[in-house]
DNA sequence: GGTCATGGTGCACACTTGTTCACATAATGT
DNA sequence: ACATTATGTGAACAAGTGTGCACCATGACC
């Protein structure tokens, strides 16, 4: 046979793969089993063992692999910039295309939010906590909202994130799948948006707490 | 022994309790099992069936007892006001501690927006939908932001709630419990409240999309 | 006071779960 | 070529699971 390295990343695969897909039919993945797991990758349960220490040590794994969805996501968006006039709009348009293709991975992540351990809460809060960072660089980089300080500047890159994180769990469970209602809610997100860097834009350095 | 009414009642409550005492513990309610709630409420497991059809229906009537909390909140929010000075400021704090003192609900909630089967999250969802539109009532009621039509007007409920939302899981998971991270947790959040009403109070009623 | 419905009990069943252990098989290193 | 070591197998176990059933105690009702 081919490598063994190879094959065994092979069923590696199979199994995180199959605990994506679990969690794609609707399932949570605190309630997957790793007999479940392991039958679903076509393989015996106790072949479980040899890639990962128990379901934690697997999810922690899908975080990882999340982690490059995302920064895929922030560079193709980045790239397909073109009219300023419109960055918000095409932006949201982008990332819901994203969020739409790439699916089980936000519901994953939406779960994993409110539900694994501590640790994998804090793995995936990490992950967003990166992308705001990447936000406020971008921001930066442009010189834009040179009336935020540094800390304004977090608070604005944190509300973002916030609301697209928040968007993206009433995008996923969005029932009707109709191009209106689907235009809908993109509108409704660009709204949001507009209106926090409206807000940013008229922010006064002295505002009050 | 008391009317059979309330004793019925009393069970069913311990069944209830049993299930937030699952989740407070930091474990999901969706790997909750009826044997186990049963034993923690100190009842045979086919006692359960005698006041749900299963734990879906168990968590409905969560969700029930979390709307009577967050009808609570709203209210004493709306009392406790005092200098329009500080609305957002003093409300997020009335709000933290609302949240911290009544902790399980809103572990509770935040898993039930990404967790349960979609009849809960719907639940769940349309709870935070009322108090949306409370909160637009509110903003009408006091004639504030007059500048905007009701449709932005319901993007600015629904912009506040996300946040809101978002940054109660957040809180639910600080870690460090001091009284300082406590407070520098409040004021991001007044912070990010107050960027999103600059923006509604400079929004212009011809903003593009 | 006798009947009945209600809510709780205990047992039973078949099924799933995590994990162990001895074993097979085939790629790898020498 | 041979020994080793990594990967997958299958049986086995004790524990936990949902749920059906017969039962029983007792408050409710006429």
């Amino acid at each position: 046979m081919n490598n063994r390295q190879e094959r065994k990343l092979l069923t590696r695969q199979s199994l995180m793969n199959a605990a994506l897909q679990w969690v794609e039919e609707g399932q949570h993945f605190s309630s997957l089993s790793i007999r479940e797991v392991a039958k679903r990758a076509g393989v015996v349960p106790t072949a479980f063992y040899r890639h990962f220490k128990d379901l934690d040590d697997l999810a922690l794994n899908l975080v990882d692999e999340l982690s490059l969805v995302l920064r895929q996501l922030m560079r193709e968006v980045r790239q397909n910039r073109v009219n300023p006039q419109h960055i918000i709009r095409d932006s949201v348009q982008q990332y819901c295309q994203y969020v739409v293709s790439q699916r089980v991975f936000f519901i994953f992540m939406s779960q994993s939010m409110t539900g694994g351990t501590a640790l994998i809460r804090q793995a995936v809060r990490s992950e967003l906590q990166y992308f705001a960072k990447e936000l406020v660089a971008d921001l930066q980089r442009f010189s834009l909202l040179p009336n935020l300080d540094p800390a304004m500047m977090d608070v604005l890159a944190d509300l973002t994130i916030s609301t697209m994180a928040f968007a993206t769990v009433q995008l996923l469970d969005l029932s009707d799948a109709s191009t209106q209602s689907r235009q809908d809610f993109e509108n409704k997100m660009s709204r949001q948006l507009q209106l926090i860097y409206v807000g940013a834009a008229n922010w006064k350095r002295k505002e009050p707490l």
